[in-house]
DNA sequence: CCCCTAATTGAACATGGTTTTCATTTAGTA
DNA sequence: TACTAAATGAAAACCATGTTCAATTAGGGG
């Protein structure tokens, strides 16, 4: 399981001068102990082993906030549905396990050839993008066989 | 306005067995003479022009049946809200404006550098992606001066 | 260390998009 | 034209997420 830097979370919210309740604790806690990605729902049940009043509206409001300083990246599933995952800082993208819902990231998408063209051809003028790679991760590929 | 083969959305229809009504019909013209891409509630509302009783349920049953038979690109917003768009055959991607929402496919996306350097490091059996451009598009662009 | 107050919380309720149910209608075939 | 499986629509259910508001609490100032 991999574990990321539940100070550095905790840090990131005091530097946005957010308070550090039981609640947030416990969320973050979920965060940083996971290794795939999570929905609201999963991560207030996990956040309730530490904080057992918690409530499903914090849990949106605390995902709400990370999501804003950049803690956190909010995935989005076929179904249309939302799950989120700790977010290193910097233009990343997910590659998710279709079998098992592990998420990690990935950077150097190089996509400025594509843009280029398609602006060019289109007219538009290209602000963004939005990129999941969907697979099968090693544990997955095993058990398949 | 664009306009796409309506014919061939009903013969595709056909080709796989499905019926073809008076409310299938109706959302098929909506989808063959839009330029933009909807969202059910909006195709329901444009189809009763042509038939006046069909009902929200139709709407997402026959695009469910269209997204199926790749007909349909189910486009998700950064809301976490569904619009549809009429998708080409093969291998495409959509380029949104964020401005009016108008939608245009694109082809030629090459991942393959991309996908072979995240696929090594990570162990993973990338099977499938999911790209997304968002920008604005020449209407929009002249608007905001 | 204790006050004070603005920030935070959770239960209940509201919302909005989508799906299910089920009795009725209809497209397509024989 | 008669038949039947497929399709339909109104109503209700569902589910993720947002809002309200009275009660609680974190954390800075005294
Ligand atoms: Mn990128
Ligand atoms: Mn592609
Ligand atoms: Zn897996
Ligand atoms: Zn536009």
């Amino acid at each position: 399981m991999r574990v990321i830097d539940l100070e550095g979370l905790e840090q990131q919210l005091k530097a946005h001068s957010y308070k550090l309740t039981r609640q947030r604790r416990a969320v973050l806690r979920v965060l940083a102990t996971t290794d795939g990605r999570l929905d609201a729902a999963r991560i207030c049940e996990d956040a309730r082993a530490e904080c057992p009043e918690i409530g499903l509206t914090t849990v949106y409001r605390t995902l709400d906030i990370l999501a804003d300083i950049g803690a956190l990246r909010r995935l989005h599933l076929p179904d249309g549905c939302h799950s989120y995952a700790p977010a290193s800082p910097g233009h990343r993208h997910h590659l998710i396990c279709v079998g098992c819902g592990r998420a990690v990231e990935f950077e150097g998408c190089d996509l400025t050839a594509l843009v280029d063209s398609v602006a060019s051809k289109t007219g538009f003028e290209v602000e963004g993008h939005w990129l999941q790679l969907m697979g099968r991760c090693p544990e997955c590929q095993s058990k398949r066989k």
